[in-house]
DNA sequence: AAAATAGTGTCTTTCAGACAGTATTAA
DNA sequence: TTAATACTGTCTGAAAGACACTATTTT
């Protein structure tokens, strides 16, 4: 195939292309492929597209694609970083509203046969946002929902239980129950639930937040007194909300970001007296 | 280049393929970089490669290459996966001695230039073992040496500081800093200490792994207690070394490695309290 | 005998979690 | 008035860290 482009030259050269070019080798394709995750209605949700050819037609996945050696943008061509391949990606599935309050990379999955076409690595970003509007029906993003997590029955071993209706193509259900399981262990020992919601936001808001990744109850009195004690979790924006809340309740005083990156002492989770042994 | 071997067809095969195949556009070649991470003398050490071709001759390098779409061991042919890839070019450079205890993918780098001969995606392997001989010099594996990461003069910011002798190509002093990072917070929290010791293995051989990874002196009666009040860190041979240290002491029991995967509660590193902010 | 090391005991401080209690707001 | 919620106070137990101490071994 891209051979054709190589004078292989004598032995020697040839040797050396053989170990250092990868022009002498078959081509491994990159893309990039978003864990999007966000909290609507009170459940972790993930973005998926809907896919329309095969392979996988009908199933659904997670919003990717080919990294573009060349990106044009803003009228310059320069190459595309992997960030911004999986920024371009999110925006292009979701529509240009969802502005991810953090993105960071997963990892990078490359299993052959993972896709029946070719050797496909995949590199795979996890970003958050706050709750955000469907994606607009009749735009380029027409096929992405946002989907409950819970209802695409993931077991703990990455794969989705018999009988789900929403099958994941490829090994996405393992991507996303990695994503989830990062997500997870990080509310514990960075701030980045508050990639969550929206400033200025409220302790209560962001006790949803942990109460909804982690899928258990937290004592909310407990839990306000030690965001408060962790320095640079949150800060104080001196404002209450207007109104109380919908069922009654007094007034809560509103937060901004703080400027910690790691929260010490960490925020543990509950119930994981049962070690992973 | 590539762009040859496809019939580019209508208007829509033609966007179906720039959308959905790879080979419409010029290839991204993928690679695989070993940290591969040792104690030897008391000191923490990587295992670098010299290089002896442009680019970056003369400097040294992380034990990498190209993924072999095509894997030939046994005599079957088949694709490699990733950390297969990355536990050959570690063989191949540190010699069939080096039984990593532990491999883990650490991140992949893919920013546009990182190599100067074209667009490279590098997934990046961490591998701890145990202290082991040198490479064997006049085998595969000549320019392969052990070196202490102090000797690198890596800043927090990922670089090189100015003066130091051995330079490290690419993006490879980056790579190693995030490396260094991962397995400083990974003795917190998981039982990877144990991979850089030899079963069985004594209370204090575990607490100098501890000290020279994270480079400061623990108390040792507390850090006795803690490792062993940890369920499933390690677990009693019944057996004790045969004659005490070498300027004196009691003899020391031994220890096998436990069943857990993570510590509760964690080991947390002194001389934290400056957050990162 | 002296020095080094393995391992244990104990005290103080911090923190997580349970629980109670007060003030404020909506229905 | 009732129920829900925001926030604070207090107690208990777990655990980290400082320090002291004993026992065992080498020089």
């Amino acid at each position: 195939v891209a051979d054709a482009v190589i004078d292989p030259g004598d032995e020697r050269e040839r040797e050396l292309l053989a170990g250092y070019d990868p022009r002498a080798f078959p081509p491994i394709a990159v893309t990039v492929d978003v864990v999007a995750l966000t909290i609507r209605d009170a459940e972790l949700q993930v973005l998926l597209v809907r896919r329309g050819e095969p392979p996988y037609a009908g199933w659904w996945a997670l919003p990717g694609g080919f990294v573009r050696p060349q990106r044009q943008g803003d009228g310059t061509t320069r190459e595309e970083d992997l960030a911004e391949a999986a920024a371009r990606e999110l925006t292009e599935e979701a529509g240009p509203r969802l502005r991810a309050a953090h993105l960071e990379q997963l990892g990078t999955y490359g299993t052959p046969g993972r896709d029946p076409r070719m050797r496909v690595v995949s590199v795979a970003y996890l970003a958050f946002s706050p709750e955000m509007p469907d994606p607009t029906p009749g735009s380029d993003a027409a096929d992405a929902q946002w989907v409950p997590v819970t209802a695409l029955g993931l077991s703990e071993a990455g794969q989705q239980k018999p009988g789900t209706s929403r099958k994941l193509a490829f090994d996405h259900a393992r991507i996303l129950a990695d994503g989830l399981d990062r997500v997870r262990s990080k509310l514990e020992y960075t701030p980045l639930a508050t990639a969550f919601v929206t400033e200025p936001f409220t302790i209560s808001e962001l006790r949803e937040v942990y109460e909804t990744v982690w899928g258990e109850k937290l004592h909310a009195g407990n839990f306000h007194r030690k965001v408060l004690s962790v320095p640079g979790f949150v800060e104080s924006t001196g404002e209450t909300t207007q109104a109380g809340g919908p069922r009654g309740g007094p007034r809560a005083r509103l937060y901004r970001r703080g400027d910690a990156r790691l929260l010490h002492p960490a925020l543990l989770r509950p119930g994981q007296e049962e070690e992973v042994r």
